[in-house]
DNA sequence: CTATTTGCAAACCCTTTGCAAAAAT
DNA sequence: ATTTTTGCAAAGGGTTTGCAAATAG
C-alpha cells in the first residue's frame, strides 16, 4: 500500500492510508459511507480529505468510482490495485468484485482485435440479479 | 425512437426526442454540451428538463452515463438502444464506440461461466491512447 | 379528460477552494 | 529544509425540487 503511494508521487499519510485501508475492505463504500467509516478510527478527519484523496487516488488509478445505474444511487468507490471485474445487482445495486485475471486478459485481446487498437485496460461491469434477490423476489 | 418511449412508458414530449436526437450523434456530450446543443433547434427548454429526462432516460436504461477516468473530467452521457461497447482515450478522454455484438455476446458468456451468474448485460470500457494523440504526442 | 411533463426560480447540498498549521520525506 | 497534505469554514456551482401552466395520449 505504501509501495504504491511511492509509485504514484503521494506521501503516505495516515489519513490517506485509512481511506486505502478502508476501501481495501471491498464494500463499495459511497463517499458518505467511507468518511464515516474512517471517523471510527481517526475522527478528526475532515470529509475535504477524503474528497481531495479520492480525486488524487482517482487520477493516479489506485481508485475507481463506480457510477450506479439508476439516478437515485450515488456513486461508489473500490480500490483497483488488482485487476477485477464488477458484477451489480439490477435490483438492490449491491457490488461484487471477481478477480479473473485470465478471463480480462482474453477480453483485452477480443477487444483488440475488434477495434484495432492497443488496449491498455478493460474496465468490465456485468449486470445480474443477485441471489439474495433472486430469493426475495421468488417470495 | 418513439416506440422506445412507448416502451419504456415514457412520453414523447418535443424536450425529450430532441435529447434522445442529439444522444443519436453520439460524439458523447456533457450535460452542458447537451444543453447548448439542443438550445440551438428549442431555444425555450430549460436546464431542469434535460436534468429530469436525462434521469428518467437513464432509469430506464436508454442512456447510459459515462464516468469519466480523471476527476477534472465531468460525465459524458450516450443513448444506449444498439448494445456497444467505449473505448476511452487516457490522454484526450475522447470516447468512440463499437458496435461489435458478437464479442459482447462472447464476454457475457465469459463472465456467466466465471462468475457463476446470470450476466443480463456487459458494459465495456476500454481504454486506449488515441490515433490522433498518438501522432501528436510523437512530435 | 387525466396523467405526465415543462419551465421557472429558489433551495439544496455536494464538492471544491484558500490558507495557515502540521506533517512527511 | 522543502514540499505536500491537512482541516476548517466559506464559497461555489451543479442538481433537484415545488408548483402552476402546458401538453401528450
Amino acid at each position: 500500500m505504501i509501495e504504491k503511494l511511492k509509485e504514484v508521487g503521494l506521501k503516505a499519510t495516515p489519513q490517506r492510508l485509512s481511506i486505502l485501508r478502508e476501501l481495501d475492505k471491498k464494500n463499495h463504500p459511497t463517499i458518505d459511507d467511507l468518511y464515516q467509516n474512517i471517523k471510527k478510527d481517526y475522527p478528526s478527519i475532515s470529509l475535504a480529505t477524503v474528497y481531495k484523496n479520492l480525486n488524487m487516488l482517482k487520477d493516479e488509478g489506485l481508485v475507481l468510482e463506480l457510477t450506479p445505474l439508476s439516478a437515485s444511487e450515488k456513486s461508489k468507490y473500490d480500490i483497483y490495485i488488482e485487476p477485477h471485474i464488477h458484477v451489480v445487482c439490477t435490483h438492490c445495486n449491491k457490488i461484487e468484485d471477481f478477480y479473473v485475471n485470465e478471463a480480462l486478459e482474453e477480453c483485452k485481446s477480443l477487444l483488440k482485435k475488434l477495434t484495432n487498437k492497443n488496449i491498455k485496460n478493460a474496465n468490465i461491469i456485468g449486470t445480474t440479479l443477485c441471489d439474495e434477490c433472486k430469493i426475495k423476489l421468488k417470495k
